[in-house]
RNA sequence: AGAGGGGUGUCCGAGUGGUUUAAGGAGCACGCUUGGAAAGCGUGUGUAGGUCUCAAGCUUACCGAGGGUUCGAAUCCCUUCCCCUCUACCA
């Protein structure tokens, strides 16, 4: 959420932004806040003037009544019940204006940063690096959904019959192979100093508010029916609100947590050929870092997890790619998101398996996470990225490191899996 | 899940309708004292909003959360969340 002190005093800047993101009628949305804004202050001063009159008089009698002057005090009172209704109106028109001024702030989504690129979609992505180089595949080589029956590792048809589609089953050396990719996540992100976390998968409403999923977009998670809970989409939401309505001692930042969950998304009407497999699941398993820096730190950190998101598709021996997303194709809460997209030898195209974003104080404003500076409460900044996402990377690696001998697991997974190749 | 007891500031803790403008203590910060330290003494010590060029000041709200009663609520009533004890159940 945008903070309103900053929009009345870059207004200009706020509209050009929000247009670099292709939010309709920037120009239109941001006068109208400011107006409902003054208002609201307005009727704020009144609730509060009348507020004022009413507690002096409270007192009045409170005082008259101790020194036994109980006829006086009689008439002040009912003086002073006569304001009463008045001031619960004035009360509630300055919460409801309060409301609507929320409801519309909350559909802002954050600005920009001035290295992000211009576009509207995927295609207008600017490619800041690729390493390594295209796979040497024999000549059948087989898409992911082929091998994993082949291979009999991964299920769906099994999923299908207990859960649906989008559910897959993982067996043998594929349920292997997932809690290898776990341990090794876990692994390298302790070894670059973050600290581990286990959260609960369903989160409440004032967590989903809290990151951003909620109130836009709920239609992507599930929902229990008793309790109203939300299964997680991704570890960011438990994780990021572990600091909601905290003041962080300066002295505990930067704060680096991991957590491994299962994540959750409906994904509704997504289905289709380039989602095959497991390209797009409505369940997969996701190693999560969420980092919380002084504003000044957060593009370093940025940088920092990029570095360590590369680090582990380097040491998996994939080719990638490192995208900086462009202002129509970045997230509704990002401020800079990089994507780190794996090659898919069978499928011949970039999978995307990370997304690393700055949010400066986009979600710590919601969250009301803040540190003090010499002695003022600032917003902290917040940032997050998958490392990694389970699924794709399973494709890649299975794609890719196909063979005559089988799939052939890379060497600095072995000692997690306990077997070098999937045969 | 049933019965009972609780939730007060950074922490402990008093407070069952009106100088509570949240007592008292601890902690923390600063000062005095001291050769130095401790002790002692003094002062200060939350968050958010509004007003204000800034600060100060003034003001509103906040005693788990949300509503209600009242001229006035930490205190009374309702709803809800969480914690503790016992019972039941369970991994």
């Amino acid at each position: 959420m945008l903070t309103l002190p900053f929009i009345r005093a870059n207004q200009e800047t706020t509209i050009a932004d929000l247009q670099k993101k292709h939010f309709a009628n920037a120009a239109e949305i941001v006068a109208q806040l400011i107006a409902q804004d003054d208002q609201r202050k307005a009727l704020l001063q009144q609730a509060e003037s009348a507020l004022e009159k009413s507690n002096a008089a409270a007192k009045e009698i409170g005082a008259l009544m101790q020194s036994g002057q109980k006829e006086l005090a009689e008439g002040k009172r009912a003086e002073t019940a006569a304001l009463k209704a008045s001031i619960k109106e004035m009360e509630e028109a300055a919460k409801a204006a309060e409301k609507e001024l929320t409801d519309l702030l909350v559909t802002l989504p954050n600005l920009p940063h001035s290295s992000v690129p211009q576009g509207k979609t995927a295609d207008d992505n600017e490619v800041v690096l690729t390493w390594g180089s295209l796979p040497e595949l024999p000549a059948d080589a087989q898409p992911h959904w082929d091998l994993i029956k082949k291979y009999d590792i991964i299920d769906f048809d099994l999923g299908n019959k207990i859960t649906g589609a989008g559910f897959p089953v993982y067996k043998g050396k594929g349920a292997r192979l997932q809690r290898a990719l776990i341990n090794f996540f876990l692994d390298e992100a302790i070894k670059a100093g973050y600290y581990e976390i286990q959260p609960p998968i369903l989160i409440n409403e004032e967590s989903g508010f809290g990151t951003g999923q909620l109130p836009d977009k709920e239609g992507q998670m599930y929902v229990t029916k008793e309790e109203g809970l939300f299964l997680i989409p991704t570890a960011e939401v438990p994780i990021t609100n572990l600091y909601r309505d905290v003041i962080v001692n300066e002295k505990e930042l930067p704060i680096k947590n991991v957590g491994h969950t299962p994540c959750f998304r409906r994904e509704a009407g997504s289905w289709g050929a380039h989602v095959r497999g497991l390209n797009r699941l409505h369940q997969f398993d996701k190693i999560e870092i969420v980092q919380i820096h002084k504003p000044e730190n957060s593009y370093a950190a940025l940088e920092e997890m990029s570095l360590h998101v590369q680090g582990l598709l380097q040491k998996l021996g994939l080719h990638y790619r490192v995208l900086r997303l462009c202002g129509g194709d970045m997230g509704f809460a990002s401020a800079l998101t990089y994507d780190m997209e794996a090659w898919s030898g069978a499928q011949n195209r970039w999978l995307e398996v990370s997304s690393v974003s700055n949010f400066e104080t986009f979600q710590a404003n919601r969250l009301k996470l803040r540190t003090k500076i010499d002695g003022k409460s600032i917003l902290c900044h917040t940032l997050n990225g998958s490392a990694l996402a389970l699924p794709r990377i399973v494709a890649s690696i299975l794609e890719n490191n196909q063979g005559p001998d089988g799939i052939k697991i890379p060497e600095a997974l072995v000692p997690y899996t306990g077997f070098t190749h999937i045969n």
